[in-house]
DNA sequence: TTCATTCTGTATCGACTGGTATAAAACTCC
DNA sequence: GGAGTTTTATACCAGTCGATACAGAATGAA
């Protein structure tokens, strides 16, 4: 029988059998942690199961496989740390939602309870496993078409000069902050980040 | 008995014994592709002695170790591949100097040659091994001093405004280039590249 | 209570990991 | 021609990898 792999609230919630002991969420978090600072042929199951204090088995029941749970860390990771993307994109001004990235960005860097760097980016940059590559990849750029979206509309709105191009903007944006996401991992405090950021800026068309 | 690895030229040949029926140099290229495509724990010891076309006592007898290694392949990183990094050094302007780098990091991108991206960022950014981590971290921060101290004497020399910051600006061009090397990895053109570095440089002083 | 269902912990699977013991092969020196 | 030295190839080591078989425990339904 194909068993359903849950984990998410709006799940239809098991009635029958033994219930789980333990917050697919909150174990979710913790394997989180543990790819973001590993990497993810770093992460081994067992250093996986400890972290999340589950055993081997609760997690292939609950998550599938070491990929499947990966990728629902990657969904997390999206809607949590990094859900400031997405608010940055609403500011009213493009200038705005390109010095919010860069703000939160930075932001990340010396929070204490996450890990340096950017999951998306030292997850599984370079990997022997291709598909969790080509799944990682896929994100960045997911990402760098949405601020190119973005751009398109303040250019339409007048809010970019005339001769602005949205998508070569985007790409410089989306670079720095990829860079940024290295340079933490590499030991940058989040002031030294900041200063990038505002450096950086001054590279944004004038009006 | 303690054995010194070699594969530097300027060796001591071994003059007894049967003579090595491979190049250390060329086995030392081709490793660099494996590490540079799989990172450091994506690359097995099957994967690095088929692509170095030898077996695994000569690798032990010849590096020493995987980490071993890795190391003597990092060394053959920067003193092949990245090489333009230390000519860019040597040019007279520091606005030419963060161009070469710029221009040099692009042009990597899309020759046939070589891997995608930058062995020192996706050969090991996150990783269970702290010690291969904090080195390929302290090669990266190594450039980043090297290009600080250049850009210092630019100051000294009136070759940029007396309010710049040299290590802000260091710090700013290197992570540009780490994010190049995301972005690189990704599947980034030369091209892309190349416009990314156009608008990176907008950032720079007027002097 | 009894059955069906699902989760939990233990113990284990074959495959692969980095690393070596061993002996034959190929060279220099005497 | 040996003797001594180093590299080669095969075969193998213990440990770990991701993944699972199994049995007992905990629930709802009948």
């Amino acid at each position: 029988m194909v068993y359903l792999p849950i984990g998410m609230k709006s799940e239809t919630a098991a009635k029958l059998g033994r219930p789980r002991a333990f917050d697919p969420d909150a174990a979710l978090d913790r394997a989180m942690h543990v790819f973001w600072a590993k990497g993810y042929e770093g992460a081994s199951l067992s250093n996986l199961t400890r972290a999340m204090r589950i055993n081997r088995p609760s997690l292939y029941g609950a998550f599938g496989n070491k990929e499947q749970l990966f990728r629902k860390v990657l969904d997390r990771y999206m809607d949590g740390p990094v859900a400031y993307f997405g608010k940055a994109l609403a500011e009213p001004k493009a200038r705005c939602v390109v010095e919010e990235i860069f703000l939160g960005t930075a932001r990340m860097a010396d929070d204490p309870r996450i890990p340096t760097g950017c999951l998306m980016v030292q997850g599984a940059l370079a990997c022997g496993d291709a598909s969790v590559r080509k799944e990682v990849a896929a994100r960045r750029a997911a990402a760098e078409v949405a601020l190119c979206r973005r751009l398109q509309r303040a250019k339409r709105e007048g809010d970019l000069p005339r001769n602005a191009n949205p998508a070569e903007l985007a790409h410089y944006v989306m670079t720095v902050v990829r860079g940024m996401a290295v340079q933490s991992a590499g030991g940058a405090s989040r002031d030294q980040l900041r200063r990038v950021a505002k450096i950086a800026l001054r590279a944004w068309p004038k009006r």
